[in-house]
DNA sequence: AGCCAGGCTACCG
DNA sequence: CGGTAGCATGGC
């Protein structure tokens, strides 16, 4: 076994499997890897990315109950909403001008999907969505394999020397899959594994590397 | 009081 | 291309 599916072993041992993608409903589905089941949970896991942007999950959570307040937790009623009301819903999660764009911006593209999967580069090319948050819309809306990198995956790769300091999104990315996939050949396995892996990655780094300097007790 | 949060765009050289 | 200011609220 590879370096980083041994780190994944460790993590997944020691915080046990974390669900994949927290809901309004109260939070993770663990071991429930049915969702999203329809057209609303796929379109609220998109939602939850964008307003997640550098922002705590509670504070989404928080922006997203005040949308359903306002029964206005599905893209066509967003749609309807006045631009002021949508940003004082997500006021919560921080940058409201900007995600307020962004959500209007994504609804226009997800219309156009008409319930199709989306490409890498189609969702890039989407105003607000960057590599994070496209890898994380795959990932967890649209079940596929792509490895969500972020700020704490980055730092925990560093920390474990296996990256330089200097690495890309997309070289962190491939290697990742790369190692990943010497191990795991099912796309099934290799999909669980993804989800798994980043929300194992934030439970631990939410512990071990926020503060500076970072890995300060990391078991890894 | 100050740092940090599961980033992204615009603009710079 | 890589590097950085600006965006904004809430929790600790």
């Amino acid at each position: 076994m590879n370096r980083v599916m041994k780190i994944y072993k460790v993590l997944h041992e020691k915080y046990g499997a974390q669900g994949w993608w927290p809901f309004t409903d109260g939070g993770y589905h663990s071991d429930d890897y049915i969702f999203p089941k329809n057209e609303n949970q796929i379109f609220e896991i998109c939602l939850g990315v964008i307003l997640t942007q550098n922002t705590t999950f509670t504070s989404v959570v928080k922006s997203l109950n005040s949308l359903s307040t306002m029964n206005c937790l599905d893209y066509k009623a967003i749609k309807k909403m006045p631009l002021d009301m949508l940003k004082s819903a997500i006021k919560p999660s921080g940058y409201f001008n900007q995600k307020a764009n962004y959500i209007l911006a994504f609804i226009k593209f997800f219309e156009r999907l008409e319930g199709g999967v989306p490409t890498r580069e189609e969702l890039l090319a989407v105003k607000g969505i960057g590599p994070e948050s496209a890898d994380s819309i795959l990932l967890y809306a649209y079940k596929q394999p792509e490895f969500v990198v972020d700020a704490y995956t980055k730092r925990l790769l560093l920390h474990a020397g296996l990256i330089d300091e200097k690495a890309s999104y997309l070289v962190i990315k491939k290697f990742m899959e790369s190692e990943i996939e010497k191990e795991l050949k099912d796309r099934d396995e290799l999909l669980i594994c993804y989800q798994e892996f980043h929300a194992l990655i934030v439970a631990h780094a939410k512990l071990f590397y926020s503060k500076k300097p970072y890995g300060i007790g990391c078991f890894l």
